[in-house]
DNA sequence: TCTGGGGTCCTAGGACCC
DNA sequence: TCTGGGGTCCTAGGACCC
């Protein structure tokens, strides 16, 4: 094969479990789950990650951790320890900047590469062969012409795997499924597109762009039809990402109708934020508070502070006048507190 | 399946200005 | 006095991803 440029994604494989399951190696081969704080019978926690054995009884992410308990009442249920797994992930990244290629970390758990070789096969082998001896950790890998094709590749043999998608073979293995296989398409969209007629990846590669920029907006609607022609970012860039900002947000176990835990959250969140703000050297620009209330309903009250700052009496007094303007009419499920940064 | 937490980006509508 | 057109900023909400 000649020598070109690729883009490949490696994807950790249930990569939450498989941590716990390394520093528990007496938990191999049984099902595992991590969730909320370990306790499947506490309500309003889900699933983050279920290992491919608890996987075979249905449990997967996003589920209810009591639902899963059902479904599996034999699996290892534990909680979620974030520093645990960034550490585990930073490991797997340095492996991957050890190889001739560009690292684009993509989340917790997964990174881009680009490439220039004439054997992205045999180059995504030595990287999950460099990944496991130094981590114990098991990944699939995609290779594509763009991140869109390789993102979708490294779901199709998981885990451990290596696939290949590209824009030669893009219509043939693409073009039959639904739009949903398409990375950034869900199930919104995919009812609205059913609607115009738009079913398939190959229905939405052929559809009109007028109607889809008429429907979606002047962005998204040609964007879609992007997407379905197997198209994507093709660049690779190991520059760090830059956050827009931070939030932090609780679902209470019980709903709550009393107005002071409720400014009390807010408070709480609003000083760490200050704190994670000034940590990182950003300055807030504005403060959004997010309140579920019961059973489901989701509305949001933004502050913009009149000049940027970490302070965090300014970022407090931002999020209580956010507070203010709700119509605390019903039990509250949810809150959360957010800030958006000044661009560097 | 009674539905987490942390992100990103886009859109629509109103305010305000020229 | 019945009322253009464009630009920009702000807010609230929606959709998607892991």
């Amino acid at each position: 094969m000649a020598v070109r440029d690729w883009v490949l994604h490696l994807d950790l494989d249930s990569f939450m479990a498989s941590v716990e399951i390394l520093r528990h190696p007496e938990l191999r081969g049984r099902p595992v789950v991590v969730g909320g704080n370990g306790d499947p019978s506490v309500p309003r926690t889900v699933v983050a990650t279920a290992s491919y054995r608890a996987r075979e009884f249905g449990v997967h992410s996003g589920m209810p951790m009591r639902t899963a308990a059902r479904l599996c009442p034999d699996a290892v249920f534990l909680p979620s320890d974030r520093p645990a797994y960034e550490a585990a992930a930073a490991r797997v990244m340095e492996i991957l900047r050890g190889f001739p290629v560009t690292v684009e970390v993509w989340g917790l758990d997964e990174a881009f590469v680009g490439a220039r070789t004439d054997d992205p096969v045999a180059l995504a082998r030595a990287l999950q062969r460099a990944v496991l001896d130094g981590t114990g950790l098991t990944c699939s890998v995609g290779v594509g012409d763009n991140k869109h094709q390789a993102k979708l590749a490294a779901q199709f043999r998981k885990p451990a795997g290596v696939s290949v998608l590209t824009g030669a073979d893009w219509v043939r293995v693409m073009g039959g499924r639904p739009v949903t296989a398409l990375w950034g398409i869900g199930a919104k969209t995919a009812k609205k597109l059913a609607v115009l007629g738009y079913r398939t990846v190959s229905e939405l590669a052929a559809a009109d762009p007028g109607l889809l920029a008429a429907r979606f907006g002047p962005t998204n609607g040609p964007w879609l039809r992007y997407l379905a022609l197997g198209r994507g970012e093709e660049s690779v860039s190991e520059v760090p990402w830059v956050p827009r900002g931070h939030s932090h947000e609780t679902t209470f176990t019980e709903d709550v109708t009393d107005a002071e835990t409720v400014r009390e959250q807010v408070v709480v969140f609003a000083r760490r934020l200050a704190a994670e703000a000034a940590a990182e050297g950003r300055t807030v620009v504005r403060v959004t508070v997010k309140v579920r209330f019961a059973p489901f309903v989701t509305q949001t009250r933004q502050t913009s502070l009149g000049s940027p700052t970490s302070d965090p009496e300014a970022v407090v007094a931002a999020a209580e006048k956010a507070l203010a303007r709700f119509t605390m009419d019903r039990p509250v499920r949810l809150l959360g507190t957010g800030v958006e940064f000044a661009p560097l």
